[in-house]
DNA sequence: TTGTGTTTTATTGCCTCC
DNA sequence: GGAGGCAATAAAACACAA
């Protein structure tokens, strides 16, 4: 890059003229840069002299060899060695940090107002944005991470608990099926025999059908009734109790109150490809299971909104906008 | 002291926008 | 086309265990 190499050249030849001299003589090189020189973060600690970055250890301190220290020899030795890099001191870093988490932008003028306070070059401030803007997003990432990790364990949770219960439901409508279908079989061989004996008759037939059809969430009396009414009147019945305990909770109850049962009968895709988890196909489960990140707590950045891609209007999965 | 892993500073090349 | 941003990367500086 040109802008790059035209830097370079310039600090090396700042810094090479700076270790020539002591730190108070390396002002008029730094003032060809900045103009003002009433920066605290200015001298010997600019981009021509890091004197005593991180508190003067390591090869900083070679690089500020001092003054009536052998000088024409070391300044031989620093014409032929290349720039090397300097830390930013712990003040110029905290001005910068500051700076900013106020705006993570540079705007031309900030950039040469922020060289100028810390004494550095303005392309050394913008670099350290850029690398400063880029750990920020490597964090950013990994908070979103977890948080994702941390829905993906809640909905997994959910949705085992609703494989669960699915399951006892199951067992349970079968259990009454069975229940109710042996119990049609004693009063179907009843039925044959009060017919062969001819004390059924017509009037008393519809009047039991119409009786168990009426009682909604009674007793069904069996007798005649059609083995899909029985049935059916089992599912509105176990549906409707209100001694069930499951369904307590919102969830559940919204569940059953939309009146599509499909959730709970609907054919067993679990059991064909019963991977739990690892299978756990978002495009099977019902909407209620899919928070928005904001309902569980994630809301770290103002702009991200992370639906977990679910109905609402199809919202793409996971995606999200910074 | 040295080897090794991490962090920080800086460069390069590509892309987008004006 | 130039300026600025970003991703990838290099390399120096630093931390730390052995």
């Amino acid at each position: 890059m040109v802008g790059g190499t035209v830097f370079s050249a310039a600090s090396n030849l700042t810094t090479l003229l700076s270790n020539q001299t002591a730190p108070s003589a390396s002002q008029p090189i730094d003032s060809l840069f900045h103009s003002s020189s009433s920066s605290p973060f200015f001298g010997s600690r600019s981009i021509v002299s890091f004197g005593d970055v991180q508190g003067g250890k390591g090869c900083n301190e070679s690089f500020f060899l001092p003054y009536d220290d052998n000088g024409d020899e070391d300044t031989d030795e620093y014409f032929h060695q290349p720039e090397k890099k300097r830390r930013l001191s712990v003040e110029q870093v905290q001005f910068l940090e500051k700076s900013f988490d106020e705006e993570n932008r540079l705007e031309p003028e900030r950039k040469i107002r922020l060289a100028k306070e810390l004494g550095l070059q303005p392309r050394q401030v913008a670099i350290w944005f850029q690398n400063r803007r880029a750990r920020w997003k490597t964090k950013q990432m990994e908070k979103d991470y977890d948080s994702l990790l941390a829905c993906y364990d809640d909905l997994k949770a959910n949705y085992d608990d609703l494989l669960r219960e699915k399951d006892e439901l199951k067992a349970e409508v079968a259990k009454l099926t069975e229940k109710v279908l042996g119990r049609e079989k004693v009063e179907e061989g009843n039925f044959e025999k009060a017919e062969t004996k001819g004390c059924f008759q017509e009037p008393v037939q519809k009047s039991m059908i119409d009786s168990a059809s009426e009682g909604e969430g009674s007793k069904v009396s069996i007798g005649a009734c059609k083995r899909e009414d029985i049935i059916s009147s089992a599912k509105s019945e176990m549906f409707d109790s209100s001694e069930s305990p499951r369904y307590t909770d919102g969830v559940h109850s919204a569940l059953l109150e939309t009146g599509d049962s499909s959730y709970v009968f609907e054919p067993d895709h679990s059991d064909v490809s019963q991977d739990e988890g690892d299978n756990l196909s978002m495009t099977l489960l019902p909407h209620y299971m899919f928070p928005k990140l904001e309902d569980i707590g994630y809301s770290d950045r103002p702009h991200s909104s992370c639906h977990f891609g679910i109905p609402e209007e199809d919202q793409a999965i996971w995606s999200w906008s910074y």
